[in-house]
RNA sequence: GGAGAGGUACCGAAGUGGUCGUAACGGGCCCGACUCGAAAUCGGGUUGUCGGUUAGUAGCCGGCACGUGGGUUCGAAUCCCACCCUCUCCGCCA
């Protein structure tokens, strides 16, 4: 959520802001003509409630002085009804703004080069070698059913489409993955590890900008005001909502693995097969609070943070900058990861981190209290995944095939494979 | 599910109809004094939000907020109703 006053005052940038997203039902119009609506009624309540509060004084003045103010309590008869009446017209009209407020998303930094889709991306960044087969690379489902690691038929007698069934050591190496990640990033990336629930309810999802947006992305659970979460995002950001931290605290940095879930309303026919779009995906996300004027600096090194995962497991990849038409309604900017995918012969998102800037901590409440300043401010927030397992597990199975089905696997994972017992 | 207690500022906590929301008191934090420096001590400061004014995210003026939403009243943290959440005990339970 931007801030009311200063959609008021940047007007023209707010709306040249958002056409740049390419998004052109956002109501912008109407915030002139309901946000004078709202603040002349406002100016007019504030009169009479003044005025009641000076009588009211006036009153309690004289009952100690034991003299008659029953003049002044008939004239003021009547006088809470009439606010009262002022004040369910405003809560109509904020109504309204609030909804035109709400559905303008995030002013796109600087750095974010102008498009209309994902092919207006920009390349920022290549790293490792294509691998070269002297036989065609066989896609991850492939490879995941042959060896008996990957099961969708049964998946989809369980749960339906776009689920995925892992046994034996597909399973090991989904969960290598997550232990992997997480430990690179609590033991060397100084993240504090959580492990938030994996359900929140409406206000979080309000805070991080999935609702009143987005709610058909959702999962809901049927009969209470609770959702399954998208992502890590949701509850970890939301750890501080209405909270002031200090400012020697920051930056708060989490690491967070949890289960994804997601609807996937609106990408039918996408990505039917294999693991690379699913209802319910693992991800290991980083998450960041930090103070404004870090931000910038901030997102790098989560982008930094979250590339050495793929640079570990040896995995080529490249670094793009969203584009303002592909950034995500919340975030200033953003940076994909894509890693290589031999089936498919192209790059695929696997991770995606963004500076969210004051937005969600606005619609949040979460402060810090600058050292030397009696006010507190807004922080900024951050996040991006680190990474999506799912993905960086079908990119190990396709990156690293050899010709007779099986997979090799990168050194870094050994330690998770070793025989425990 | 049953019984009870409670939700007030950064934290703890007082306040049961009228300058108590510039919210007692304690703690924390910030600034200053003392000190070679620190601790201790002493002094000062420290809620958010909306609107007006303004060159101003400074000041000043005003409104609102004591879990949330309603009600009573000239006036509500305080009285009434509903709901939410937390804690304790009992029951059930992985």
């Amino acid at each position: 959520m931007l801030e009311l006053r200063f959609i008021r005052e940047n007007l023209e940038l707010v709306r040249k802001k958002t056409e740049r997203r390419g998004i052109e039902d956002s109501r912008i119009e109407d915030f002139e003509k309901v946000d004078l609506e709202r603040r002349e009624l406002l100016g007019e309540l504030e009169r009479l409630r003044n005025n009641r509060k000076t009588v009211s004084a006036e009153i309690a003045e004289l009952k100690k002085q034991k003299q008659d103010a029953e003049a002044l309590i008939l004239e003021m008869r009547g006088a809470g009804e009439r606010i009262k009446e002022l004040e369910n017209t405003l809560a109509g009209v904020e109504e309204n703004l609030q909804d035109i407020v709400m559905g303008i998303p995030n002013l796109c930094d600087d750095s974010v080069p102008a498009g209309k889709d994902e092919d207006d991306n920009v390349e920022v960044k290549k790293w490792g070698d294509v691998p070269q087969f002297a036989f065609e690379p066989k896609s991850h489902w492939e490879i995941g059913e042959n060896l008996g690691i990957l099961d969708f038929e049964r998946a989809a007698k369980l749960s339906g489409a776009r689920f995925a069934l892992l046994k034996g050591l597909g399973s090991r190496l989904e969960r290598s993955l997550i232990n992997f990640m997480l430990d690179l990033h609590t033991q060397k990336h100084g993240y504090e590890e959580v492990l938030p629930p994996f359900m929140v309810n409406s206000t979080s999802m309000t805070a991080t900008g999935q609702l009143p947006k987005f709610e058909e992305d959702l999962f809901r659970i049927k009969g209470w005001d609770l959702y399954l979460i998208p992502t890590a995002e949701v509850p970890v950001t939301n750890i501080h909502r209405d909270e002031t931290l200090a400012e020697k605290e920051l930056p708060v940095k989490y690491c967070s693995y949890t289960p994804c879930f997601r609807s996937e309303a609106g990408s039918y026919g996408k990505d039917t097969r294999g693991l690379i779009r699913q209802h319910q995906f693992d991800k290991v996300e980083l998450v960041k609070f930090s103070r404004p004027e870090d931000s910038g600096a901030e997102l790098e090194s989560l982008l930094a943070d979250a590339e050495e995962v793929l640079q570990l497991l040896k995995l080529p990849y490249r670094v793009v900058t969203l584009c303002s038409g592909d950034l995500g309604f919340s975030a200033t900017k953003t940076y994909d990861i894509e890693v290589w995918m031999p089936a498919q012969n192209k790059y695929r998102e696997i991770s995606s981190c963004s500076n969210f800037g004051d937005f969600q901590a606005r619609r949040g409440g979460v402060r810090y209290r600058p050292r030397d300043s009696k006010k507190s401010r807004l922080v900024h927030t951050l996040n991006g995944s680190g990474l999506a397992v799912g993905r960086t597990l079908a990119a190990i199975l396709e990156n690293f095939q050899r010709d007779d089905g099986t997979i090799y696997l990168p050194e870094v994972l050994e330690p998770y494979f070793e025989k425990r017992f």
